[in-house]
DNA sequence: ACCTGAACACCGTTCAAGT
DNA sequence: ACCTGAACACCGTTCAAGT
């Protein structure tokens, strides 16, 4: 029967979580698919564009929150947490599409949060590089978090330290770091 | 005569300035250097722990910034966009050995970071977080701002809008958000 | 329109054997 | 101690040819 982009990407997704990014080649995933590896460009322009769509899948549960500026940021990023925690190596495939423009929901966050920046009084043309700073704290944090997750779900007993302790309260400090940066530049303050 | 580390760091930096990140093998790595690609495991372990000699190779010119806490977050972070940009792809690089916490240097910068921020006010137990949300956002920034030059640097003429104009003063704006932030976190509040 | 088969031009890493 | 040669097990991408 006939390679839908669907199965594509179903098959990419479920490949990535049970063996990682590394192990996620065009190669790889035409042979899960029972096609040759050129049916695979027929669909999808490079790997590149492949990755992305895997990003997208990823991010489909991430969506707005109607809130005040301050939830809503906090909000979108926490779901944007979730989601990238939820798939092996999630952070850095996400990170890598979104760096290459390929992600179209990465873009949705993007404008999501650039609003969000605007509504909390940030100067219009500051609103879109507030809101990518943002990102890349959730993408920072959440690509270090979860490579320490796998790495001592390998069995390596990595340093307790400071690290282990309730990853997400610390999630949330650094956030608020933005978040109070982003209110002392605001009109208002608050 | 004999390779050295040395030898092999300097090549793979020139290699890298020249055609990227993408064509920075081992194996080209190796036929520039006039060796057997197995050559290079005797002096490094694998790929990852060479890339990051070239990380640290590319940060040599980083030092810390004698100054108060303000300025010596700001000095630091601009030594470090400088450092990247004077790279093809150094921020890609450099983000990628940090993540894999194969960079020294990269170490040193968290270290000198984590103690501007415990200089500032914040918390010893949220001091090092405050430094690597401080590394995102410079990496996270230098990496966009370099894929954006080089683009348009082979010919795209990429939308100029808000983005061609003045860069380091955005990197500015985008680091204060987050030193405003800190000092909101800081007992003293200034 | 959609896919195969086969090729092109590569990869990172290992390791017996040589000097 | 340091390196070669050759192998192992792969890659992403292209494209004539088939259906």
């Amino acid at each position: 029967m006939q390679l839908h982009k669907r199965d594509v990407v179903d098959v990419a997704t479920s490949l990535l979580d049970d063996y990682g990014i590394a192990d996620l080649s065009m190669r790889r995933l035409a042979r899960e698919l029972n096609v040759s590896p050129g049916a695979l460009y027929w669909h999808f322009a490079n790997k590149q564009q492949l990755l992305g769509a895997v990003a997208d899948r990823i991010l489909a549960a991430v969506d707005d929150v109607p809130a005040g500026w301050r939830d809503r940021i906090a909000g979108i990023c926490a779901q944007l947490r979730d989601a990238l925690l939820s798939h092996t190596d999630g952070a850095e495939l996400v990170s890598a599409s979104f760096a290459a423009g390929q992600s179209a929901a990465m873009t949705g966050v993007l404008g999501r949060l650039t609003a969000a920046a605007a509504d909390a009084g940030v100067a219009p043309e500051h609103a879109e590089l507030t809101a990518r700073t943002v990102i890349y704290y959730v993408l920072g944090f959440t690509a270090d978090e979860q490579s320490r997750l796998q790495w001592d779900a390998a069995g390596a007993d990595v340093a307790q330290t400071v690290w282990a302790e309730d990853p997400s309260a610390r999630f949330t400090f650094g956030l608020h770091l933005l978040v109070d940066g982003i209110a002392v530049h605001s009109r208002a303050g608050t």
